[in-house]
DNA sequence: AGACGTCGAGACAGGTCCGTCTAATTAACT
DNA sequence: AGTTAATTAGACGGACCTGTCTCGACGTCT
């Protein structure tokens, strides 16, 4: 009855790895399966046990990157005391992100741009991947003593700022633009917030 | 010599019409030219005619949302005399842009997701029509009275808040997100640019 | 009328991609 | 050693896509 060949998810995680940094770099339909295949040294069926259809692998994808940033940030939040330090984090994460030579853009920005209006999953996930970094931020300010409603409204903006300094560096190579984002962040916190 | 059939440059911009639309609506990859000429009711031929491959076809797409951009852009500007009213016309167009049920998203910004990094000319596209922007806003900073290079980073910031109301829009369904956008735009703008 | 250029309809080849399937190999456990 | 399950390697079918080509119809000019 035991897992004869002591189970190995390693091979999951090495194909979505793999499919990660492919889909982070390409994009999601410019990279095949078997690319995903050859470059992790993994059999076909072993994908297709794991994922039915690319689409599940792409899901997975997303969910994992998406727990992966939550993580961080609320690492780097953690070991911040007041709102406007932990904000601070916040932009810093980005920032350290999109000065990174590897920065390839948003995966979750790509994914609703490929996947368009017609996959519901996909763009479910985007959205919600958006909605819960307006949350993080909201709670930081809620906390530094901003009301709710205000908090959510500066919260949304933030997140806006935070998503055109992606797209500054994306499109325009913009490396400064997490910094840029962060003095326009600061421009707008009320006094009120420390 | 004289071309017989009196030549109909139509047929190219029946084609680039529809190759928008379904561009904008679905993505790059996902349409087919087959389903453009099923769409447009225009023969594979004088597809390939016009252009010689499906990617120059959607360079042209490009260039002329670029075009209507800008021109639409600078006859908004136009019609308003101060540097204020002349930046509010210019978050009011995307506003109403984005407020509109046919909003699909940034086709620059889509073009760079689908192409990735291995696209030179697309990649050049969006640059180039980012940039742009950046110079109209800065224009009209440095007319308002604001030194060439603060109006050169405010405009780039507020290219950041433009870019990242239309994330949010596509993202989050945010209708809001270009008033809020312009918002912080003015709350960002020194008290002396009138 | 006749010739010529344009266009529509669609077949066609070459390639790619997804997903299934078979056969052989490897490794764990009894 | 023998059983069992996981894995690999790769062939395969079907679908799709791009780009070329053929053919016939239509309209215009001489």
């Amino acid at each position: 009855m035991a897992t004869h060949p002591a189970q190995r998810p390693d091979k999951r995680q090495q194909l979505l790895d793999t499919a990660t940094r492919l889909f982070a770099e390409h994009g999601y339909q410019a990279v095949g399966v078997d690319r995903i295949l050859a470059e992790s040294g993994i059999a076909k069926a072993t994908l297709y046990k794991f994922f039915p259809a690319k689409e599940d692998l792409v899901a997975e994808v997303l969910a994992q990157r998406r727990a992966g940033i939550d993580a961080a940030l609320a690492e780097a939040v953690r070991r911040k005391r007041s709102a406007r330090t932990q904000l601070r984090a916040v932009f810093d994460w980005y920032d350290d992100w999109m000065r990174g030579e590897e920065f390839h853009g948003c995966m979750f920005m790509h994914a609703a741009a490929e996947h368009g209006s017609h996959h519901q999953a996909v763009l479910r996930a985007v959205a919600e991947q958006k909605a819960e970094l307006v949350e993080v931020i909201a709670g930081i300010l809620e906390r530094g003593g901003m009301a709710q409603s205000a908090a959510a409204g500066l919260a949304s903006t933030m997140v806006i700022l935070i998503d055109g300094a992606i797209i500054a560096r994306e499109a325009l190579g913009n490396r400064d633009a997490a910094a840029q984002a962060w003095s326009a962040a600061q421009a707008l916190l009320p006094d009120n917030v420390r």
